[in-house]
DNA sequence: CTTAACGCCTGAAGGC
DNA sequence: TGCCTTCAGGCGTTAA
C-alpha cells in the first residue's frame, strides 16, 4: 500500500514518537514478519535497544539504534503503525508486532495482510536488500544523464520500468500513473524509446509530485494512516488514478481510461498521453 | 541477462 | 443470504 510519500510521512510521524525511546519488551503475534531469525533471537536483539535515528530509503524504513543495531522493514501493502501513549482499552485488529517502551508508551505494528519485512542487522554489517535498490529519487546522485542510461536498457513499457526498484526506488502504482499524467508519457511506451528530454521531463514531474504529495501527507485510497492515525490528504489531487471514465482534467478532450500492464492497472489520458507511441 | 507469471495473505465489493 | 470471482497502494521467486 505504501508508497514513498506514505512511508516518508510514517516515518516523520515516527520521529516525533519514538525517537529516545528504550524498548523494554517487544511481542511478536506473526512469525512470518521475521526474516533470517527466530523469534527469540529478534526479541533479545532488540531488547533494551534505544532508538537514535528514523530513516527512509525508497519504501524501507531503517530504525537505527543507539548502539548502531539496526532494523529494516518494510510495510509492503497493508503494514502500518499505530502509536499510543498507554495501552487503548480496545483492541486493534491484525496486529503482528508489539513495542513497549520503558516510559509505558507502546507502538503497535498492524498488517492486513502479513507481507511485510523486518530484519536485523549489526553495527558494520552491510544491509543486503539496499545492494541492487535503485537511488532514491531525491538523490543528488540522479540526474537525467543517468536516469536515462538507464532506461536505454530496458524494453519494458516505462510504467513497469518505474515500478521497478532497481531503476528509482519509491513510486508504486499510483505515483507511476500521476508521474507519467504529468509527464504527457504514454505509460506503453518502451522505456528505451524516451528521449532524454522526455527523461528528464518525467523526473521532474516525479520530483514534483511526491514532494506535493508528502506535503499533503500521503494518499489515502482505502486505508493508509499514518502514525497518529490520520488519513492522506493527497488523493484530492489525483488526476488519472482511479479516474477512468472521467474527462481528463487537462485537455478535456478525451476521458481517462484504465487497462493493464503485469496484471496492474494502469490509468492515463489517451489523449495529452499519447507521447512517441 | 531480461521479462512475465505466480505466490504470499486477508477482506471488500460486485455479479449471479 | 451466500457463493464465487476479482481486485487491492508490493515484491521475491521461479520459469522461460
Amino acid at each position: 500500500m505504501p508508497e514513498l510519500p506514505e512511508v516518508e510521512t510514517i516515518v516523520k510521524g515516527l520521529r516525533s514518537c519514538v525517537l529516545n525511546k528504550t524498548i523494554s519488551k517487544v511481542t511478536v503475534l506473526h512469525v512470518k514478519l521475521l526474516a533470517k531469525r527466530s523469534v527469540i533471537a529478534f526479541k533479545s536483539f532488540l531488547g533494551n535497544e534505544t532508538i537514535a535515528q528514523v530513516k527512509r530509503r525508497g519504501k524501507y524504513i531503517v530504525i537505527v539504534f543507539k548502539s548502531n543495531k539496526r532494523l529494516l522493514l518494510h510495510l509492503r501493502m497493508t503494514g502500518k503503525f499505530i502509536y499510543k501513549q498507554a495501552a487503548p482499552s480496545l483492541k486493534f485488529n491484525h496486529i503482528r508486532l508489539i513495542f513497549n517502551f520503558i516510559d509505558g508508551s507502546i507502538l503497535y505494528y498492524q498488517d492486513l495482510r502479513i507481507f511485510g519485512t523486518f530484519s536485523l542487522f549489526n553495527p558494520l554489517e552491510e544491509i543486503s536488500e539496499f545492494k541492487a535498490l535503485g537511488p532514491d529519487p531525491f538523490s543528488k546522485t540522479l540526474n537525467p544523464s543517468c536516469f536515462i542510461a538507464k532506461l536505454k536498457k530496458r524494453t519494458v513499457p516505462i510504467k513497469n520500468a518505474l515500478l521497478d526498484q532497481r531503476l528509482i526506488s519509491g513510486l508504486g502504482n499510483i505515483y507511476t500513473c500521476e508521474a507519467l499524467f504529468r509527464a504527457k508519457i504514454n505509460p506503453l511506451l518502451p522505456s528505451n524509446k524516451l528521449s532524454l528530454a522526455q527523461a528528464a521531463t518525467l523526473l521532474k514531474s516525479i520530483r514534483a509530485l511526491l514532494t506535493l504529495a508528502i506535503k499533503y501527507n500521503g494518499t489515502t485510497i482505502n486505508d493508509f494512516r499514518s502514525v497518529d492515525d490520520k488519513a492522506g490528504r493527497f488523493q484530492k489531487l489525483l488526476k488519472v488514478y482511479q479516474k477512468q471514465g472521467q474527462t481528463c482534467p487537462r485537455c478535456k478532450k478525451a476521458e481517462i481510461i484504465r487497462i493493464k500492464q503485469n496484471q496492474r492497472s494502469t490509468f492515463y489520458c489517451p489523449f495529452c498521453q499519447k507521447s512517441n507511441l
